[in-house]
DNA sequence: TCGGAAATGCTAAAATATTAGCATATTACC
DNA sequence: GGTAATATGCTAATATTTTAGCATTTCCGA
């Protein structure tokens, strides 16, 4: 599935899948506690059927209750958004995009090793696609 | 301003400045050239128009067309948009986030290095945030 | 068990986004 | 200068999104 993020979902839809994927599976309850300038509950409800509808998100029973997950698993969902951010503002270049995250925010010196090391792998394991 | 990939716009507005933080500036012409499903001419000069009043573009005469720029610079507009990416998919922790990227694609040997290099310059100049 | 709180199912109105058309202006070129 | 090609300005119809209301169901606790 592509990113929903970049094409297909109207804006109250990508809030709501946002949540989804940052909270890992939600009731209604929690998608309105998060939604910013948040709807009625039945509101919220809708959009979640919609979201359903449309594929991107299965429902199951808990207690009286629904609680929604995505389908598509969160870490191929966050590969699909970072390749369109890098695409979009890094000039496809992958490099680029670490150098920005690194620049984000101060890494512990911990944090950093397990990168050395991660890079280090990287370099060996070279035509390991 | 804030990410504009978020929160504010509508799915043709998303696209469209897309498009323009991709190619940096645009006529007309270019985003409809790159737009999925591209409608008229017309309906790209209304959704453009409707940006610039937004304030999330300008534009400035080129002979007789007009070329339109982002008002919040590429870099800014890209750390935000990573920000709200390992926010939603990588439990807003840098770390996970290189980490996909890295394993996203092969870098080759020498942007390794210099990625090795950067995180070298990051463990010394530790509080310089 | 039965009443109330808190869910969902379904539907339709209201708001917004998307679209395109027609009129007018600008430029390039002969 | 005149004319064709290619822009933009403005407006309004259409489609979609967003919203909420009312009816019904489900679960929990007194």
């Amino acid at each position: 599935m592509e990113d929903y993020r970049a094409i297909k979902l109207s804006r109250r839809e990508r809030q709501i899948m946002d949540i989804v994927y940052q909270r890992g599976s939600v009731s209604v309850a929690e998608v309105l506690e998060d939604l910013p300038d948040p709807p009625s509950y039945s509101t919220v409800r809708a959009l979640l059927r919609i979201l359903e509808k449309k594929g991107y998100l299965v429902h199951e029973k808990d207690g009286k209750r629904y609680i929604y997950r995505p389908t598509q698993p969160r870490h191929l969902a966050g590969r699909s958004a970072l390749k369109q951010i890098f695409q979009t503002f890094f000039d496809k270049s992958i490099e680029k995009t670490v150098i920005a995250l690194l620049s984000e925010a101060d890494l512990s010196d911990e944090e950093l090793d397990r990168l050395s090391q991660l890079i280090e792998q990287a370099k060996k394991g070279d035509t390991s696609s």
